[in-house]
DNA sequence: CGGATCGAC
DNA sequence: CTATGTCGATCCG
């Protein structure tokens, strides 16, 4: 959708700034932009959707405030040495700069506004806008005047143009039109790739050259004269602008007073409607738009340059209605961007424009002169985008789509807050998603709950299952959960919320679907050698495949928690039915077929009957499951609970919480320090170290977990917590045994973490809370068990998400990926660079042996 | 992996 | 009254 981005004037208040809505060109019939803002804020001061901005937009501000501390921090010793070695970088990208192809970004003006003026003609020369009275998509150029604009809510559209008609959205129809153009873009590059209904990037290389050869009638069109409006004509009597810098300006169709090179179309006068096209780019790109308005009566503009990113800053150039190239020269694309502000970038928004703001950068030219600063405040991938653009660099080839991460659904209402209509929107909500998801055959390992709030905070919570979900019941299963937590999380107080949204990701692979059968059938039979399985048949095998489910097999915590929850829920809820209907649908509505019957199968097989138990080793020679889950239930208590130290006895939830890690004591930890000396993230081997310790059955274990059980990368919650575990008591401390620790952090935080490492000064080791992932300075296990029951209750969760550390990042001077930074280049492995972009991080802190280290060489290299 | 954020349409 | 819906990417813990 052509947006409108514009660098709002700093004065008054940031949030019309967030909000994107203090932008004018403010004409006689219009408003002006401080009336504009001034209603604005009139309507908006005060809401809770106002309050919430002014809250992210403080959050911002404290995102500049750190970065301006890291900046002040920065010596000119290191400033130098990022400017060689971005420099350094920059020759080699410069070396890959790419001018060959022709791209051609087009976009539909005011899209369906334009649609709708068209199919109404009562609307022609009103404002009006499309969309609802919360929410428009676009408007008409002339509602723009008043400060109307996508993104805005109708109300207050209302109240800056009280003769704004409002016209509801008609996707079908939108789309309808799209295809139509569609179908005159695949002439010209049959694999251009659209972006939303209004938009297309083409790459017209190849068509450029074929077309030399076109005779000429393939370049020649008629006008409808019914579809062409007299003001079109006059359009193409018009000139256009050529600029010496090399690339050209034209706001009209057609251009007249041109030489007439072979290049240029004739405009045959004698033969009225009649009309030839040219061989050039932009003549091409003006046969395109001809085409368009002649068959759906809509305007477009149009960007030709050489690589995606150059072609739709360039769309937005001459708009509406208009065209505009840039010459594949080099210093034609530098003169581009020379005052072009940063925000008209894609991929730049409000936050990364605020903040590059506050490093005075409005312009890409000030963008490639601070870019030895930005590698030392942004992340990697931030500032190399940065370099990207300043360059004028983007993706020269038009990548097809990839495969679909995610599905989801979503919907926005006023306030909900009793659990039983929560649930059973949620239920809802699972059922269109599950719709969707067949329509494409997808199944998908994590589920996403999202829910905002009254305040309009938005919060997700997800959960990975071991088995693919895809059936309304099987993600209703997962999301009721996450739901259910949240709605704890603030009991007695009731879940005030005014949206939901369900997402499924994780999607099996192509191969992993393939597999999906016959590795669970192979998992089931290798029961020969190591069968891990428990089973009871006749009951719901949902809970096995389900991360907290798997736990609780084992009569966990999490189990009872959960248990818990949902008598609370029971117990708060005055509708008895609610607790009950979910309790009653975890049980045995999403029940899974396919596996059901796979175990009946094995249960009635011969085959299997020999067992090897994953806990201890033995063979077990049962005759049915439940006798073989009986001993691993068993031999899990039994080895788990002897092992483990300093439980509270008379607390069975703390019991069974310190079983998730009982293997890990003190002996292993001199075992893993000397083996993390050695190299540098052996997570697999330090795990394998440990073999010989007393982890061993652990170890064992999870191994066989992690081999059989998934195959294809399915994640096993004990392993990976095991794993983790093992990990992080190896590995710690991460930074500081590296010789990589951060200069400028080791103020803050590091000093909080370094209090944490025990087993240096002391015996303990260090234990990673399995929920929230945090490394628990603590000296006794019953205490580290308070803080995973905390942790579990969301309470310190939340706390830490809100206290959230500035976001750290350590970009390593010494051995700068740039070196890696080969193939990127023009080619780059970013297919949709120009397109997608990267969001931004600060790095907070750099490299404390780049500042000692980087003297003598570096100024030699910088003075030769 | 999970959660938050950014950005685009 | 009344401030969207969907998706991908990135970063951090």
């Amino acid at each position: 959708m052509e947006d409108m981005k514009k660098v709002g004037n700093s004065s008054c208040n940031d949030v019309l700034l967030r909000m994107g809505l203090n932008d004018n060109k403010a004409g006689m019939q219009g408003l002006d932009k401080e009336k504009i803002n001034k209603i604005i804020m009139e309507a908006t001061k005060g809401s809770r959707f106002y309050e919430n901005e002014v809250k992210k937009d403080q959050q911002v501000n404290q995102r500049i405030e750190k970065m301006m501390q890291l900046k002040e921090k920065i010596t000119t010793q290191q400033l130098l040495k990022a400017q060689l070695q971005v420099d350094k970088l920059v020759i080699e990208l410069e070396q890959s700069r790419n001018l060959s192809n022709t791209i051609v970004h087009i976009d539909m003006d005011a899209f369906y506004a334009a649609v709708e003026m068209r199919d109404n003609p009562e609307l022609k020369e009103k404002p009006i806008a499309v969309g609802s009275m919360s929410m428009l998509s676009t408007s008409n150029y002339h509602a723009r005047r008043f400060g109307v604009r996508a993104a805005m809510p109708g109300f207050i559209a209302k109240k800056l143009c009280p003769h704004l008609t409002i016209v509801p959205l008609n996707f079908e129809k939108y789309s309808k039109v799209s295809k139509e153009v569609r179908e005159i873009l695949t002439e010209y590059d049959p694999n251009f790739m659209p972006m939303g209904l209004d938009e297309a990037y083409l790459n017209i290389t190849e068509h450029l050259e074929e077309r030399l050869n076109w005779p000429e009638d393939k370049r020649r069109f008629f006008f409808n004269s019914e579809s062409t409006t007299e003001k079109d004509k006059e359009d193409i009597n018009m000139s256009a602008k050529f600029n010496e810098d090399g690339y050209s300006s034209s706001p009209v169709l057609f251009e007249d007073n041109t030489p007439l090179m072979d290049d240029h179309p004739e405009r045959d006068q004698s033969v009225e409607n009649l009309i030839i096209f040219g061989t050039s780019a932009e003549e091409v790109v003006k046969e395109i738009r001809f085409r368009i308005e002649q068959k759906t009566q809509l305007t477009a503009s149009a960007g030709i340059a050489p690589n995606t990113m150059l072609a739709k800053m360039c769309s937005d150039r001459n708009k509406p209605n208009g065209q505009c190239r840039i010459a594949p020269e080099r210093h034609a694309v530098l003169d581009f961007l020379k005052d072009l502000p940063i925000r008209k970038v894609p991929g730049i928004g409000k936050v990364t424009e605020k903040m590059l703001k506050a490093l005075g950068i409005v312009t890409c030219s000030e963008l490639y002169q601070q870019r030895a600063l930005l590698s030392l405040l942004f992340s990697e991938a931030s500032w190399r985008n940065f370099l990207d653009i300043s360059l004028g660099l983007g993706s020269t080839h038009l990548e097809k789509d990839g495969e679909r991460k995610s599905m989801s659904t979503e919907r926005t209402f006023s306030e909900i807050n009793t659990a039983e209509d929560q649930y059973s929107l949620c239920r809802e909500l699972c059922r269109d998603l599950a719709q969707e998801l067949l329509k494409e055959g997808l199944k998908g390992k994590t589920v996403t709950l999202k829910l905002k709030n009254v305040n309009f905070e938005v919060k997700t919570r997800a959960s990975t299952v071991l088995s693919a979900v895809s059936t309304e019941e099987e993600i209703f299963a997962v999301a009721k959960d996450l739901l259910g937590t949240e709605i704890d999380s603030v009991a007695p107080q009731p879940l005030r919320i005014r949206l939901m949204g369900v997402r499924v990701s994780g999607f099996l692979s192509e191969e992993e679907r393939k597999y999906q059968q016959k590795s669970i059938m192979s998992f089931l039979k290798s029961g020969k050698e190591t069968g891990f399985l428990r089973l009871q048949p006749g009951k719901s095998n949902q809970e096995y495949f389900t991360k907290n489910s798997e736990a609780s097999s084992r009569g966990s915590f999490f189990d009872k928690k959960r248990a818990a929850r949902q008598l609370n829920s029971e117990s708060r809820s005055p509708n008895e039915t609610v607790g009950e209907q979910v309790f009653h649908d975890r049980k045995s509505s999403a029940n899974l077929v396919e596996e059901t019957k796979k175990v009946t199968d094995l249960e009635n097989s011969n085959v299997h009957k020999i067992f090897t138990c994953p806990v201890c080793f033995e063979e077990q020679r049962n005759n049915n499951l439940e006798e073989l889950n009986r001993h691993i239930d068993d031999c899990l208590n039994g080895t788990l609970v002897k092992d483990t130290v300093e439980i509270s006895k008379n607390d069975n939830l703390r019991e069974n919480t310190i079983n998730f890690f009982p293997k890990f004591k003190n002996e292993n930890v001199d075992e893993c320090q000397k083996t993390k000396k050695d190299h540098l993230a052996g997570t697999d081997q330090c795990a394998s170290t440990s073999d010989n310790s007393s982890s061993n059955s652990t170890e064992k274990f999870t191994q066989i977990i992690s081999d059989k059980l998934h195959r294809e990368r399915q994640p096993s919650n004990l392993s990976d917590i095991a794993r983790n575990v093992c990990m992080k008591q190896c590995l710690f401390p991460k930074r500081s045994s590296q010789g990589n620790e951060d200069y400028f952090e080791k103020t803050e935080r590091r000093e909080e973490t370094s209090s944490s490492c025990l087993f240096e000064a002391k015996e303990d080791s260090v234990l990673v809370c399995p929920v929230c992932n945090s490394e628990q300075k603590t000296t006794s296990l019953v205490s580290f068990n308070r803080h995973v029951d905390v942790c579990l209750n969301r309470g310190l969760i939340q706390e830490l998400t809100e206290k959230k550390d500035f976001p750290t990042q350590t970009y390593h001077m010494e051995n700068s990926n740039r070196v890696g930074g080969l193939s990127r280049g023009q080619q780059c492995t970013n297919p949709s660079q120009g397109t997608k972009r990267s969001g931004l991080t600060t790095s907070q802190s750099v490299s404390k042996k780049a500042k000692s280290s980087n003297s003598k060489h570096t100024i030699e290299m910088f003075f030769k």
